[in-house]
DNA sequence: TTCTATGCAAAGCATTTGCAAGTCC
DNA sequence: GGACTTGCAAATGCTTTGCATAGAA
């Protein structure tokens, strides 16, 4: 999968990558930042930025838009869907695999050449659906 | 659909829905801003940006995340999906009906509670199609 | 009259970029 | 050695916000 045509192989970029693949959340760049920081304390949060365009570029991780303000990123590459919390802002992974039969549907509708999709679930989780059922 | 609890109505809201209404594109808050300048040449950004936020929380409008750094605004409140062109970025509507049995799949995945989901697709419009596969 | 909205400008936040020094191949 | 990376800090770009004034109910 990886694209090292024009990547070096740094020991920031090996950690974020570790670092990323080892966590179950769907960390920001910043919350990375803080986390590869344990491991590589000078790093700096430009070289985290960069190696994340890089990695997604490459197919080694996911970048996940449209969840509010900053971009989430996923360490596991296996085609699957996210959900938001709409209470608490978590994003979990839905494991269900996309159909073909959406995208080319979406073909047929728009004559575009279509790559791929995206799809968001907006809810809540498990933690927050009870007290928003509370509140109203 | 409209929530009027608390919003009252002025002539710069009324503009900024027409002309997002009117237009099949799907503009970010400064192409609004200057479209709606061309009719409200006194109109602030800052208006715009605050009515296209209550707006879309009243549900007269939608708001598109995850389209790479601005967000965009449909005036279009059917429920549907979106492309988006990874070469000229332009975003166009995809009139498929969503499938409840989506939302019902995701919320026994992941004990969630559904409210609703979002999907983008992404791939190369009419126009860019050919000049991609030309270019490898 | 009272509360919301506007215009303007400044502030805020996430992300990107320039540059010199460092590192990989 | 040459090209890619890094760290640092400044800059950028989009969006939000404070405040005094204007406008809607």
């Amino acid at each position: 999968m990886s694209n090292e045509s024009t990547h070096r192989k740094t020991q920031q970029r090996e950690v974020i990558l570790e670092v990323l693949k080892s966590t179950h959340c769907h960390p920001t760049a910043d919350e990375l930042y803080a986390m590869v920081r344990k491991r590589l304390p000078k790093v700096s949060l430009g070289t985290v930025y960069r190696n994340l365009e890089k990695l997604s570029e490459s197919g080694d991780i996911q970048k996940i838009e449209g969840c509010g303000g900053q971009k989430r990123f996923d360490g596991d590459t296996k085609v699957h869907y996210h959900a938001r919390c709409l209470e608490c802002g978590r994003i979990d992974d839905v494991m269900i695999k996309p159909t073909e039969r959406l995208e080319n549907a979406a073909a047929g509708e728009t004559d575009y050449q279509i790559i791929g999709h995206k799809t968001l679930f907006l809810g809540y989780c498990p933690k927050c659906k009870h007290k928003v059922h509370a509140n109203g």
